[in-house]
DNA sequence: GTCGGCATTGTTGTGCACAACACGACATCA
DNA sequence: TGATGTCGTGTTGTGCACAACAATGCCGAC
């Protein structure tokens, strides 16, 4: 916990996970003490996930927790899909028996959370599914591109979610996920890449259409 | 120059000129003494350089700027081609006067490089024609990807071109750069951005085949 | 009662000193 | 002569103290 790259995703998980909802202040000196550091390195951290955009420093007054645009998601929606796409052209990855045991593995999760649902658990697998389909291009720029991407955007569904119906949401994500262990199953990456276009699509129709 | 986004750019121009060779030490205490400010600084620049892949940060031994992976960087162009075709497609912005001036200025100082070649004008050049590109999409989620990209492989060329024709690549960029005229007068952005696509991957052709 | 200036407090930004670490040179021993 | 341990030098990483700055509440003047 005290190295930096997981300080990093620890801090992006929270933001993403509204532990620190947008708008709210995150103190150098309070975090530095939970993680037991100065705030040195901490301010460093802070700094990267200035530039990916989930939060904004100002002097004198704090860093806090970026609000969510509107019109930018939709625009960055319309990019993931794109690069979602792309991650079934560009390298994929021949698929191999880990790939079929973790969305195994994710889907009986899935199945789980239907018999228990939880918005908050429901997100983390969500990011969990993500990472599983980097696993699935070998090109490293997309990778860390499609990453950004996500992580900038993940947080609406959360943000949207008293607005949704939280049941119907584990149906289609279970349905997605069902879909694409199909296409796994069979080695076709570029399935599984369409797949995943095709419910961002929806996904951003779902949450920023109104 | 003091300002810490300036200065960020500042160090990406010089690796990206090659001022500082691939493998070459940067020195914080000497460009902290060079740039008037401290350490603390100015290795928040080099963390975020680090973060794009520019340079890498080894305890004890230096600041190291990245060597190039061919491999890499093939897999980073075909990305590249991808998202400057999506510069025409997703948010495409209007096409102003503004924009005609400036394809005309990166035209007439091209015919001045043609008269005089010089491999670090050119270099330079290329940029400034690659920051135009940006002008013409609204969609800033895009910007910044296609930004990171460009930077992390705008310094093959330079590195390339002991094994390359330098008026060829003039001839080359002149004609790309008149293409690009036609369609912006005709308020063509997609044409634009199809242009682009097209010399990036001409470009990664003889950059990278070797 | 209201408005304006001022002080106080809390925050991020900067500079500096030191710790942690890697590498090379050199001496020492088998 | 070769190998090995040790020391010196230079570098990045960390912690801390202070500067710069913004916001807020309070007090006084009008």
């Amino acid at each position: 916990m005290t190295d930096r790259n997981q300080l990093h995703i620890e801090l992006r998980k929270r933001i993403c996970l509204l532990d620190y909802p947008p708008g709210s202040k995150l103190s150098e000196a309070d975090l530095a003490q939970e993680f037991g550091t100065s705030r040195t390195p901490l301010r460093q951290v802070l700094a990267r996930l200035e530039t990916e955009g989930l939060v904004q420093s100002r002097h004198g007054v704090g860093t806090i927790v970026t609000d969510l645009d509107p019109d930018e998601m939709v625009r960055t929606y319309a990019l993931r899909e794109e690069l979602a796409e792309l991650a079934g052209q560009l390298s994929p990855l021949p698929v191999t028996d880990r790939h079929r045991d973790e969305i195994s593995d994710l889907m009986s999760q899935c199945l789980m959370l239907r018999r228990a649902p939880d918005a908050r658990r429901f997100a983390r697998l969500n990011m969990d599914f993500f990472e599983f389909g980097l696993s699935l291009t070998g090109n490293e720029a997309l990778r860390e591109t499609s990453e950004r991407l996500y992580y900038r955007t993940a947080r609406i569904w959360l943000n949207q979610v008293p607005h949704l119906d939280l049941a119907d949401e584990i149906e289609i994500f279970l349905s997605e996920l069902t879909e694409t262990a199909r296409a796994i199953d069979l080695g076709d990456t570029r399935a599984a890449a369409m797949i995943r276009r095709a419910h961002i699509s929806m996904c951003a129709a779902r949450l920023l259409s109104r």
